[in-house]
DNA sequence: GTGAAAGCGCTAACAA
DNA sequence: TTGTTAGCGCTTTCAC
């Protein structure tokens, strides 16, 4: 049966009455071809519709060119789109490596082999990124892979990673508090296992003690175990409220566990920023749309994805220099930026 | 120079002592074979963690193993994962049929040629699956290219596609308001070229005329313009709170403007449900949590990805059977049903 | 029931 | 500067 397929490499070659090598060459700016020729090539290619095989030239190529992007499904359907932010900046810089990318979600409770991603099972990726905290037993399946892989907003040992820069951001955050003169700031944080809040506990602690400041202890409110959420927020806003000296600013680790405070302070009549002024971390959507709008660490996320997804690409390399195995621990630290909006500014 | 490389269909013949189409048709259940050097195969294949290689394999059977998913950024990055839940029931099924999903956005704007997904481009996809609304343009390109496509939650000449019983769900929404004794009920909406919106309406109409009562045209509210969202809801809540007599109870065209026009009326003090109660449409995580719960009707969104994949698969068929081009006009509608919560039942 | 061999569309040595 | 040829790893006809 006759099917109008796509033409191929040999069509190309033989209308333009050279050999498919030459075609190679031109295609892909290889070799010594005279511009007579090349010319020649290139404008059959085009009136030919000529569009490389994909799967032809991987398998010669030996690659898939293919990345994956795994990432945990309760991250994904949040209702902040912050890893769909990361992936539509590693969508993007795929397009200029002319790779494509495989997403997929594992869940939260990840069991080896039971929950392993296809295209793990296949290798049929190249490299690997990963977004998010993710269960180490999927870590371990993949450092044993030997795949080049890069980490998105988490960091493990043995991981090249593209981080937040979340010390410096809760330092921006803590100073910006301190220049409207409160002193008695609080710290609202969950899951202080991750290394992302972790990391913006030591940051608010870093800049009270450089500005002289003792931290007050009873101010550092965290749920150890709790996500962070904000449920979350809200019931550390409750606890906040119970002190008996209540402090005149909070940093949160992130912007649901903000909202989840200024909920639970609106709703007892404390006023926001005059009674408590709030910053959050993260500068999700709804920051802006809070009732009070919120100030907040605006977090680049598509370029993280962007970084992470070149980092990748100089992982894998050029196929020729492509050693057994090495893998770059190199971080890369993610910029920030304070956007101080009504939550943390006084009226006058 | 050696490297530690997967092992292949050779290497599988060799330790197994047959031929190499002999494990081809071993790993692929054709053709006759002993039972006894089936085992030998299955077992050889499994020590040595041998898995085809998708590329050779795609390439021999001249397919690509992918399928593409489409949908506008705008819509992906909205703060409701609507169509997050919708990929994930696509790449849930892809699994089933070992096709992997590459996922793309396309912009608003979008401009033949310049904004052309790259797989579109390529040909390295065997089928495409479009969610949500999409400009005309970009569907009479998908036309154009002879490509298995199936739409969802959007419809348009030519494609198959998935949508949810829009009809349906408005009538069981306005069939619950008409059983809380509610009379004037209002309906809001926008974007009423939307086909999703504009069966919402209809459903509306159809419902009220069945009960015998006539669909007075000032209690239909629509931003025929505006995107539903609850920005829009909160417009046209104030539009509501104008009119000489206000509606006992509203059915919005979704849950954005449902949620937007219940802010606003209680910012005006009115009381939801006991002065106005209120439904909105699809049921997202935020209508749960509303300051007052809202009624909605849920909408199965990982289904209907399945649904769409399902029916893509088929289109696309087994190789062997794919005709030139036949494109099935078929329409599956995804069930619904109603959720009550407070916003629509009046207390006692 | 099994194997030899051609072919899918491409890249890259190597020759010319 | 260009062409010949041998793969890449798989499926599938066609002999045996």
């Amino acid at each position: 049966m006759m099917r109008t397929s796509r033409s191929t490499i040999r069509d190309v070659a033989r209308a333009a009455e050279v050999s498919i090598s030459t075609v190679s060459l031109v295609l892909n700016n290889k070799g010594n071809v005279s511009e007579e020729t090349r010319q020649r090539v290139l404008k059959v290619a085009k009136e030919l519709g000529y569009v490389p095989s994909r799967a032809a030239r991987d398998l010669s190529l030996q690659r898939t060119g293919n990345v994956g992007f795994v990432l945990r499904e309760d991250h994904f359907t949040r209702s902040e789109p912050f890893y769909t932010y990361i992936f539509l900046g590693t969508e993007f810089e795929a397009r200029l490596h002319n790779l494509y990318v495989l997403l997929t979600t594992i869940p939260r409770d990840y069991k080896r082999g039971e929950h392993t991603p296809r295209f793990l099972r296949e290798r049929s990726i190249d490299g690997l990124l990963i977004a998010g905290k993710v269960s180490d037993a999927f870590l371990e399946e993949v450092r044993r892979m030997q795949l080049p892989a890069v980490l998105i907003d988490y960091e493990a040992e043995g991981f090249p990673a593209v981080v937040i820069d979340n010390q410096g951001g809760a330092r921006l955050a803590v100073e910006h508090l301190l220049r409207q003169g409160h002193r008695r700031i609080a710290f609202v944080g969950a899951d202080v296992q991750h290394p992302s809040i972790a990391n913006r506990l030591e940051g608010y602690r870093i800049t009270l003690a450089r500005a002289g400041l003792s931290v007050d202890p009873t101010l550092v409110l965290i749920a150890p175990e709790a996500e962070p959420t904000r449920a979350t927020g809200q019931q550390l806003g409750k606890q906040l409220l119970e002190l008996p000296e209540i402090p005149t600013a909070v940093f949160c680790a992130n912007d649901a566990l903000a909202l989840g405070v200024m909920e639970m302070l609106l709703r007892e009549g404390r006023r926001v920023p005059d009674e408590v002024a709030l910053v959050g971390f993260d500068d999700v959507q709804s920051a802006a749309q809070a009732p009070v709008p919120l100030t907040s660490v605006r977090v680049f996320k598509e370029q993280m994805g962007e970084l992470a997804m070149r980092h990748l690409t100089e992982l894998i390399g050029p196929i020729q220099a492509r050693r057994p195995y090495a893998r770059s621990q190199h971080t890369i630290v993610a910029p920030i930026e304070l956007v101080v909006r009504a939550s943390s500014v006084k009226h006058p």
